[in-house]
DNA sequence: AACACTTCTTAGCCTAGGCTAACTTTCAGA
DNA sequence: TCTGAAAGTTAGCCTAGGCTAAGAAGTGTT
């Protein structure tokens, strides 16, 4: 039973609660990231096709028809999306504020992954996972990063 | 049933199996992050501590030692980690490889994330989540802007 | 109006990853 | 040595998010 906080010698690990309190924010995040992907996307299609059907998320998920049923089952359950059965999804206010949110950050993403480099299909394909996992503070420092590099001085 | 392929206006939606396709690449990173998570804590463990026991990935990782031990359990059966009950966790081969791709990852992510600009605890808790959905494509442009920032000729 | 096709739902299954409660094993100190 | 605390395991439960197969509900064409 060693006690860093006495010694305090080559220690590089962070203090356990510190470290699980890192993983438990993690956990959130994951939990959080399939609402976000759903209600992005169904923004997405209601902006560029005029309607957002199941189908279509499921072959944009690439996951059957039945597990994009379960899912917006969930979604609607927590307030986010609302269907007219055979007739589309629609977002409500709370999902509607969550897609916002999401696609901003995503489009922050994608433009700060390319300023740093990246092609532009790379740039999308890793903004889907980065943009769940990047905290307010990260979002803030990649915009700092972008306006800098667009108004050097 | 508009068929994007032909009339290309202004839609941002990229083609339904690309689309799939990212979502795809995304489940599969977050199948692995679980797994990187823990053979990286237990090689930090027995590199700083000289042992990883169940109980200290338990109290690291914010989870009950059931669910460590049900974790530990896929894990040995995937080939990556070995137990001796009651005498700690070990890791094998594959274990060991993955956990040092897990740590060089993670360190040239916590240093790029430091390099635009994050303070050095909320560049650790974010390169936590955002290491495992990475893009090896990404992680040489943080490593190529990391040598330019460096050594700007 | 009827038929076929598409869309959506339901039922039943699975795995990962969480939990608590109760039990077993090990270890250290009196 | 024995005994209590710590460590580990087991049993039983749960949710999210996948799947397939089968059936129901619309839609469109003739």
């Amino acid at each position: 039973m060693t006690d860093s906080r006495v010694s305090m010698p080559r220690r590089s690990l962070p203090a356990a609660e510190d470290h699980a309190a890192r993983f438990a924010r993690q956990r959130e995040a994951d939990r959080t990231a399939t609402a976000e992907d759903y209600v992005e996307l169904i923004a997405d299609l209601l902006r560029e096709e005029g309607e957002a059907r199941a189908v279509d998320l499921s072959r944009r998920m690439g996951v059957s028809q039945a597990t994009v049923t379960a899912t917006i089952g969930r979604l609607q359950r927590d307030g986010l999306v609302e269907t007219k059965p055979y007739r589309g999804l629609f977002l409500t206010e709370a999902g509607t504020e969550l897609a916002t949110a999401a696609k901003s950050r995503h489009d922050l993403v994608v433009r700060f992954l390319i300023a740093v480099g990246l092609d532009a299909e790379t740039a999308e394909q890793d903004a889907e996972g980065l943009e769940h996992h990047a905290s307010d503070e990260a979002l803030a420092a990649f915009a700092r990063f972008l306006a800098k590099r667009d108004d050097p001085i």
